[in-house]
RNA sequence: GGGGAUGUAGCUCAGCGGGAGAGCAGCGCCUUUGCAAGGCGAAGGUCGCGGGUUCAAAUCCCGCCAUCUCCA
């Protein structure tokens, strides 16, 4: 171990390493794991690899190495604040793995992992220990062929071969399905890296101290695991291996921390130029080095994968992480916002491996500061909701700041606890910290926090494998199972004389079906579309008519097909309902998709591609697809865009999309390697799960000779499994229906094209020119008519309000003349009409100015009454509600200014006004 | 997906069952050598949208929308 190693060195060893071996070296895949609902982030390096250990995905090769982004961030993996707390957590990691798909297995895995350790990379053998399987349960033999393996090793002492049980040495995926036992390689670090030095431990492999470290997980997946428990060998069995990139870095670096490794030499760096410490002042208080470090690293690797902070879901997560950070910015003393010079350090680190960080630079440094000053606002308001509540505190001469209250500040103001503690303690007050953690779990139980996670999927995989295998053994299959041809579905005449192979009713396979039956139909090949990039399922018929000679087994039969799904690998099935006769395995049907709605889906698809081109060009390119739904009535767009769009906006999208269409562009559809289309620069989406073959849809500018040919400028160039037409003429027109937001940074546009668009035009016009009636003007004309109505209606509304009150007034004088006298109370009762409350309380005021003492007045207009009564009558014991209730009215207010209503005869009611002031007034 | 908060004049917000307000900005006039500023005046509002309760709703209740925020 002489020569020291660079991170990235060591990253590529690796991958250099087993390529030699055969593997094929595969990229990354996002940290959002492409259709798996279960996962917030991809955890493992397994996790791109699920699908195949479940059966329902194939790859083209058998052996694969790679480098996996991983977060953990949340659960039994990690807690958040704990990372940077110690020298070896983090929410972001690599994971480098070899993988072996029923090919190679434990005596080549060992073997290689090895001589990799120890010959390429040097470390001393007699510091590596091994451990395998030996079953605490007694059910699952013991793991000798691993043990073996070892003994084997050139120079591997068989005494460092230990056996464990279950937790520590044997791997399931879930409750069922593929497990096995695994084989760890620990390192010795030697007695000084032990933290627990002189105190009563265990101190070994799998102890409790730091001195000795896994570095390097194989996992042989070699068994399938049924809910009884029982456990049955694989046929084909896997390796899975793992091995924490980071650590493996800090061992070959030699250093006692992997924040001291060179991945984090430029983070660092920055940040100490910006605090102005030295190293040893850094090393001193490393926590909000190594938080801020790790957190940056991680945002930008989620920004990259387009995970942007925000209040939901993921984006909550990147939301977390990036204020953490800036919060342990501010213990260090930085006050403006820093993180995108750290991110930029990151980016500089890790951007040639993960080019996906290059390209989306601005977004991540954008992001981040974005963050920080949103950050930095809600801390501020959050601060003087909290001033107020300790001014509070004090004045009650209390010291401690209720635990609920200082939750409701987090919770509702976004104000971390540690913030308000800090606030409180300068000002020599404390917050109830128990009160805010009971808050804190008592709110996470009202949130619904034990929401129960969606199956793993594939549950019915095996019963569907079996099928395959059944069908592969009698040759109605081929080896890639059910042949699968969406693009060429609306050519009916490929899709006749299928043969029935299975029928599946309520779990089971039988040979005929009957009339009502939900039915699943597995046909040799198939056009209908599978759901997939928020493009809907075909759906369609399957008919069968009896023989053409007419001497055939009589009627035929037909099922409506109102859905799809892969229910294995290789195994496609029709969901439907037999609507006539009765199907029976073996019959000839003819498939045949609903092509009036896939045309308009296709419609809605090649116009989404358009939209997502214009959105780039009117907003940013980082107005990314955020989610789709390509149905037939409509289509819908999730984007990444953090403000509403304005009018103007919406209308240049909406224009850009059309003026694409009228320019009647080809649509060219060629399949290519994944690798070739990136490197062309085709859109690829977060978050998808891509083979290594993929689908390109170009929408070519500029036309070439032949229509297969992407050569040319290419007006929007996509990855994309959906079905699309031949021009975008056909797409006929497009309208945007709407545009709102769909989370916090993420927007929606609806839109419709084709027969959609022609309906919704028609209902505008209809009502356009229903209004143009009404208004009796023309179409054009519509919106000056509606603003000059609109002057003219405000302008007559204050008119006559100023005629009902000048009139009103104008007869105030006449109206004394009712006044009579109550006791020594000047009491009027009048009725006005045409008045409004406004006109009726003005009268209420000028009877006071009249009567500043002794008065007493109720007018009524309609059924609004109003009443007044002086000061001194107040005192009295008469308010101006009581006047109200006592003529018979309901109402009530102020002492002296009272509303209500009366009904039934108002004379009648007025009348009784003198006799109530007399009855109640002293 | 769920909990909490907020939505009132162009901006910042007060009002939280009975007359829609303040400060700032903007407009007009005056004062001032000029600047900084000061004085006076008028204008500006579907009180987020839709229901309900009530004699009466900006105010209470329900639903929706938007923004903030926490939990999952």
């Amino acid at each position: 171990m002489t020569k020291k190693l660079t991170g990235n060195q060591i990253r590529q060893d690796f991958i250099d390493f087993f390529v030699e071996h055969g593997h094929t070296a595969v990229p990354s895949m996002s940290l959002v794991p492409g259709g798996d609902a279960t996962l917030l982030f991809t955890n493992s390096g397994m996790v791109q690899f699920k699908d195949v250990f479940l059966g329902t995905d194939k790859k083209p090769y058998t052996r694969a190495v790679d480098s996996q982004k991983c977060m953990r961030v949340a659960g039994k993996h990690n807690d958040l604040e704990d990372v940077g707390r110690d020298d070896t957590h983090h929410t972001f990691f690599e994971m480098l793995g070899n993988w072996s798909f029923g090919d190679y297995y434990k005596d080549e895995a060992i073997g290689w992992s090895w001589q990799l350790l120890t010959e390429v990379w040097g470390l001393p053998k007699d510091k590596l220990y091994a451990t395998c399987f030996r079953d605490d349960k007694g059910n699952v033999p013991q793991d000798d062929e691993a043990a073996n393996a070892w003994r084997k090793q050139p120079g591997f002492d068989p005494e460092h071969i230990l056996f464990f049980g279950r937790k520590e040495n044997f791997w399931q995926m879930a409750e069922t399905g593929p497990c096995g036992p695994c084989s760890e390689i620990h390192i010795d670090l030697g007695e000084e890296r032990d933290n627990l030095r002189g105190t009563d431990h265990v101190c070994g492999v799998n102890g409790e101290c730091t001195r000795f470290l896994e570095l390097w997980n194989n996992v042989f997946i070699q068994y399938n695991l049924f809910d009884d428990g029982r456990l049955e060998s694989l046929p084909s069995k896997h390796v899975d291996t793992g091995m924490g990139f980071e650590r493996i870095v800090a061992v070959l670096q030699g250093v006692d921390s992997n924040y001291k490794t060179d991945l984090f030499t430029g983070s660092l760096d920055v940040l100490r130029s910006l605090t102005g410490h030295t190293e040893k002042e850094m090393l001193a208080d490393f926590t909000p080095y190594r938080v801020i470090c790790d957190h940056v690293r991680s945002a930008a690797f989620l920004i990259a994968d387009g995970v942007v902070p925000g209040n939901a879901g993921r984006n909550y997560v990147a939301r977390m992480i990036i204020r953490r950070a800036a919060r342990f910015g501010t213990k260090l003393g930085l006050t403006e916002p820093f993180l995108a010079k750290v991110a930029e350090a990151v980016i500089n680190q890790y951007g040639d491996f993960y080019p996906e960080l290059k390209k989306a630079q601005p977004a991540i440094l954008d992001n981040l500061t974005r963050e920080e000053v949103r950050f930095a606002r809600t801390v501020e308001a959050g601060t003087a909701h909290l001033e107020n509540l300790l001014s509070e505190l004090r004045s009650t001469n209390s010291t401690t700041l209720d635990g609920h209250k200082a939750f409701d500040l987090y919770a509702t103001y976004g104000l971390p606890f540690e913030i308000s503690r800090d606030i409180a303690r300068e000002q020599g007050l404390d917050v109830d910290e128990a009160g805010f953690t009971a808050a804190k779990e008592e709110h996470a139980v009202a949130s619904g926090g034990g929401k129960a996670m969606g199956k793993l999927g594939g549950e019915d995989a095996e019963f569907f494998a079996g099928i395959l295998k059944d069908l592969q053994a009698k040759g109605k299959l081929g080896k890639d199972g059910v042949e699968y041809d969406p693009y060429h579905g609306t050519d009916v005449s490929r899709y006749s004389d299928l043969e029935v192979l299975a029928l599946v009713v309520n779990g089971q396979s039988v040979d005929s079906a009957n009339l009502d039956d939900q039915v699943e139909v597995i046909l040799p090949k198939t056009g209908f579309y599978i759901e997939a990039g928020g493009q809907v399922n075909d759906t369609g018929f399957i008919r069968f008519s009896s023989s053409p000679s007419g001497r055939g087994q009589g009627e035929g039969w037909e099922i409506e097909v109102t859905g799809m799904r892969r229910a294995s690998a290789g195994v496609i099935v029709h969901i439907g309902e037999v609507i006539s006769g009765h199907p029976k395995v073996g019959d000839k049907a003819t498939a045949e998709v609903d092509i009036n709605r896939r045309h308009d889906i296709m419609r809605n698809h090649t116009a989404t591609h358009l939209l997502h081109k214009a959105l780039h060009e009117v907003l940013s390119d980082q107005a990314t697809q955020a989610g789709s739904l390509v149905a037939p009535d409509r289509l819908r767009f999730d984007f990444n865009h953090p403000e509403a769009m304005t009018p103007e906006q919406i209308e240049r999208v909406e224009r850009m999309v059309n003026e694409a269409v009228a320019a009647d562009m080809p649509v060219v559809k060629v399949t290519k390697s994944l690798d070739e289309a990136k490197k062309e620069g085709a859109m690829a989406l977060f978050g998808e799960k891509y083979g290594e073959v993929v689908r390109t849809i170009s929408i070519m500018e500029s036309e070439s000779e032949s229509d297969s040919s992407t050569v040319g400028t290419k007006y929007s160039y996509e990855l994309c499994g959906g079905t699309h037409l031949e021009r975008t003429s056909d797409i006929g027109a497009f309208l945007i229906v709407s545009e709102g937001s769909a989370a916090a940074g993420v927007r929606r546009i609806e839109a419709v094209t084709g027969r959609g668009a022609y309906d919704l035009i028609q209902k505008r016009f209809k009502t356009l020119k229903q209004t143009a009636g009404t208004l009796k003007t023309s179409l054009d004309e519509i919106p000056a008519k509606v603003d000059a109505l609109q002057d003219e209606v405000s302008e007559l509304k204050k008119e006559l309000a100023s005629l009902r009150t000048q009139s009103a007034m104008s007869t105030f004088d006449s109206l004394l003349a009712g006044v009579q006298t109550a006791k020594d109370v000047s009491v009027l009762g009048a009725e006005i009409s045409n008045a409004d409350v406004d006109t009726l309380r003005s009268l209420a005021d000028k009877f006071r100015e009249k009567y500043p003492k002794s008065g007493a007045a109720v007018f009524v207009s309609g059924s609004t009454v109003i009443a007044t009564v002086t000061e001194d009558v107040v005192k009295r014991g008469i308010k101006a509600g009581d006047l109200i209730t006592g003529i018979g009215g309901k109402g009530g207010g102020r002492p002296n200014l009272a509303q209500g209503s009366l009904n039934g005869d108002v004379k009648e009611a007025l009348a009784k006004l003198p006799k109530v002031v007399e009855e109640k007034v002293k």
